[in-house]
DNA sequence: CGCTTCCTTCAGAAATTTGTGAAGTTAAGG
DNA sequence: CCTTAACTTCACAAATTTCTGAAGGAAGCG
């Protein structure tokens, strides 16, 4: 029988988490390809592949990597490199960055915000409908300055626990 | 020009906020009927609307209200009231309710949890694949204990705010 | 310069999701 | 009980989204 080591790198293995985590990520919003790109990216070793290894360890076609890679990248979740020398493209998962994209969120936060501030106008600061949206305004740019402060938080629990990444 | 009052909620208005907010909800994920029914209620003077009513000012059929709100109500972001004596069913959206919803991420967040433990197990803690998922749920766990903080210091920062509510 | 490699864009096929009408269910009111 | 009102469920039609194959660029390499 084989050693628990690299060899485990079974592709089976692999792909089988890549489908299960996906899935709850598909769940939770994220269109499916980028999502199982994602998570083939977060279970791969280096935390970097090529657009032809994507395409070859999820089978889907160059069009599909390309797609869910533009995704991915507008949402900040993974940045491409250019190999130098190559017309290889190279997609990462940075540690953080990932988390970081999470922040990222604080622009639809903004947005929303925006729309409610338009309706407590609209429908007049006065009533009632209008408090309730005041009142889900606030919560809204509270969570937005605990996010941040909660960020921080984690940067320096993550530098104690796993040390500088 | 015209008092802030009650006069002003013009069904134009009220829709046009409705429709805009819907869709930044929807972008983020929420189906469109769940996400137009929703802010309906926000945006409705007493926070309760039968559905009769919501299907009158949304333009939609009864089926497709009695879909948005079972799945409302299943992500607990609206209760149903039975108007006693009376075959109406009533829609609330609860103040604080739909915060609390935001809590209930809390169900996704454990699951995504679960499938990252697998990971971590099934392609071994030590290889760099395993340290990078261990690293994500940490992070996750983190945040679920920190969300859970932040809901108490937002009840206790909107008492002081709004009052008891 | 032209060839080759790799990625992107585009149009369309396929699959999924969404909303409707109609029939079914439950419960009030006569 | 029978009628009527109100919501729900179901099957299907419609719209949208998603992925592919094919054609179209950019960029290294000879």
């Amino acid at each position: 029988m084989s050693e628990p080591s690299e060899a485990d790198r079974d592709p089976e293995t692999v792909s089988r988490f890549v489908e299960h985590f996906a899935a709850h990520l598909v769940e939770a919003g994220l269109p499916r390809m980028p999502a199982r790109v994602f998570v083939a990216l977060l279970a791969s070793d280096t935390g970097v592949l090529t657009s032809a290894e994507l395409g070859e360890t999820l089978k889907i076609s160059p069009a599909a990597v390309s797609g869910a890679v533009r995704y991915l990248a507008q949402q900040h979740m993974v940045s491409r490199e250019r190999e130098p020398g190559s017309r290889r493209e190279r997609y990462r998962v940075h540690g953080d960055q990932w988390y970081e994209a999470l922040a990222n969120r604080d622009a639809v936060i903004r947005r929303w915000e925006d729309a409610l501030r338009e309706g407590v106008t609209s429908l007049g600061e006065a009533t009632p409908a209008g408090r309730r949206l005041a009142e889900t305004l606030a919560f809204l740019e509270f969570v937005e300055k605990e996010l941040e402060a909660m960020m921080e938080r984690w940067r320096t629990h993550r530098e104690e626990r796993f040390g500088r990444g």
